[in-house]
RNA sequence: GCCGCCGUAGCUCAGUUCGGUAGAGCGGCUGGCUGUUAACCAGUCGGUCGUAGGUUCAAGUCCUACCGGCGGCGCCA
């Protein structure tokens, strides 16, 4: 029994008890007004003088924000209530009373100290329902894969070297020798998948890049399916499948919170396969032409990938990026060597890159030669190689990042906003 | 790493132009109000003006350095 059974209706007339915390109290004299949550939702709870025992309305009247209590009463549908249902309080007792000055009051606050202020900034309604869509996300992205015949195999987070370069590794003392926290759990999803066929990993990723943006977090959580025999088209409509899977579950499951957040519901409805494609030559030729400074080679940066994100209404892949822009373990294109089998999902809506993905190379030799030209230790990839020694197949995976995918479905501007104790470039408390 | 902006009460800010007794709203506390919606009304508590130097009769205000944060870029998911 909880709010949100309350607020669906299914408890009106009924006697309730909530377990929860005092969001805020005004009073009018002979009735007092809480506004309660309990995890599921938040209702008001009307304590009325004739109601209650003097004494326990005097404890209401020292209720102060965020204090614990237990409220028993009776459900009213009642249009003067936020929400339209209120639970009018037969008895009260307060489990813990907060103390005075919860630091977080109902006006607004700089974001500097509602980052220092996390553990209780989480708390927050608009908080609480960023969240609950993430776990949805989460979800989703689980249960479809699950239910499309994946393992899953999760990489470890203590590696022994770099997927691509160290620079941007965190590095940690392992009895007196040195490991790094993982970037990438694919390299070892590259491993399973001989043994499961198609799976995938689901953990947290650490990049040690300085990278100060709205998009970037050092501690980052990605979904990445890894599945053998799967070609370069396969990938993509497997991606197209997830994603359309996700959306259209948070839209069914996650309405209230979305509704609350105030997200525009159309950009998400029109989440339907087939995605929009467009080669990477395509969008720098896009690019020129609108004015913007690049040249065929160039990585795309942020601005390319909004004005990119812009011009569609579902989600784009851009595939087929240059070699030398890419990861060492791309397969060449067969029909122009100097692009590669990858593609990048951009959300739509001016969100960039929520998906990287590629078809990896199977060959034995050409990968060889290309962990030589990026100038990789040969000899931290060697297990690596064994995959293309003893039944290497043409594969393909991705890698989803669930904050930038929470962050476009909720609309944020922010990503700090979407992981419960976000990890940037300044800030590792608390 | 680069460019720009900002640090004044627990919080959000005004005061900096042109140096002259430290301000408001919210929160807290005290009291009032029998339907409040960021409730309202009255009263009250609350400050090393980021830190350290400097200029000046006098610095929140001007100068220098440092520290912290924010926004944008680069790198990436």
């Amino acid at each position: 029994m909880g709010i949100s059974e309350i607020l669906d209706g299914k408890l009106t007339e009924k006697e309730v008890e909530i377990k929860g915390w005092v969001v805020t109290r005004r009073s009018s004299g002979g009735v007092q007004f809480l506004i309660v949550r309990d995890g599921s939702g938040m209702i008001q709870a009307t304590v009325h003088k004739e109601d209650v025992a003097p004494q326990k309305f005097e404890d209401v009247d020292r209720l102060t924000q965020e204090s614990s209590i237990i409220v028993k009463g009776i459900v009213k549908e009642d249009k003067r209530a936020p929400g339209g249902y209120e639970v009018r309080v037969k008895d009260l007792k307060i489990v813990h009373l907060a103390m005075p000055e919860y630091p977080l009051s109902k006006k607004s606050h700089g974001i500097d100290f509602l980052a220092s202020l996390r553990h209780l900034w989480i708390r927050s309604p608009r908080q609480i329902a960023i969240l609950k869509v993430r776990a949805e996300i989460i979800k989703a992205c689980r249960d479809f894969l699950d239910e499309n015949g994946f393992t899953s195999t999760d990489s470890p987070i203590l590696t022994p070297s770099a997927v691509e370069g160290v620079a941007t590794l965190f590095e940690t003392p392992y009895f007196g020798d040195k490991a790094f926290l993982t970037q990438s759990g694919q390299l070892y999803v590259e491993a399973t998948i001989a043994a499961f066929g198609k799976v995938y990993c689901f953990g947290p990723t650490f990049r040690a890049e300085k990278s100060k943006t709205p998009r970037h977090l050092t501690e980052f959580w990605m979904v990445e399916p890894e599945m053998a025999f799967y070609t370069f088209e396969d990938n993509l409509k497997l991606q197209e499948e997830m994603v359309t899977f996700t959306v259209k579950r948070v839209l069914e499951k996650r309405r209230r919170e979305l509704e609350f957040l105030k997200r525009d519901l159309v950009p998400l409805r029109k989440v339907e396969p087939p995605f929009y494609r467009i080669s990477y030559t395509e969008a720098v030729d896009k690019l020129q032409k609108a004015g913007y400074n690049i040249e065929w080679g160039e990585d795309l940066g942020a601005p390319h990938e909004k004005f990119i994100s812009l011009q569609f209404e579902k989600p784009v892949f851009v595939h087929r990026y240059p070699a030398k822009a890419k990861a060492f373990y791309m397969q060449p294109d067969p029909e122009n060597s100097q692009v590669v089998l990858c593609a990048d999902l951009m959300a739509p809506e001016g969100y960039g890159e929520i998906i990287g993905g590629s078809e990896r190379i199977c060959d034995l030799k050409l990968l060889e030669k290309r962990i030589e030209e990026f100038g990789l230790p040969r000899e931290a990839y060697e297990w690596y190689l064994d995959l293309r020694k003893y039944g290497a197949v043409p594969h393909s995976g991705f890698g989803l990042g669930i904050e930038r995918t929470v962050m476009w479905i909720c609309k944020l501007k922010h990503i700090r906003e979407t992981i419960p104790f976000p990890r940037t470039i300044t800030r590792i408390y608390p």
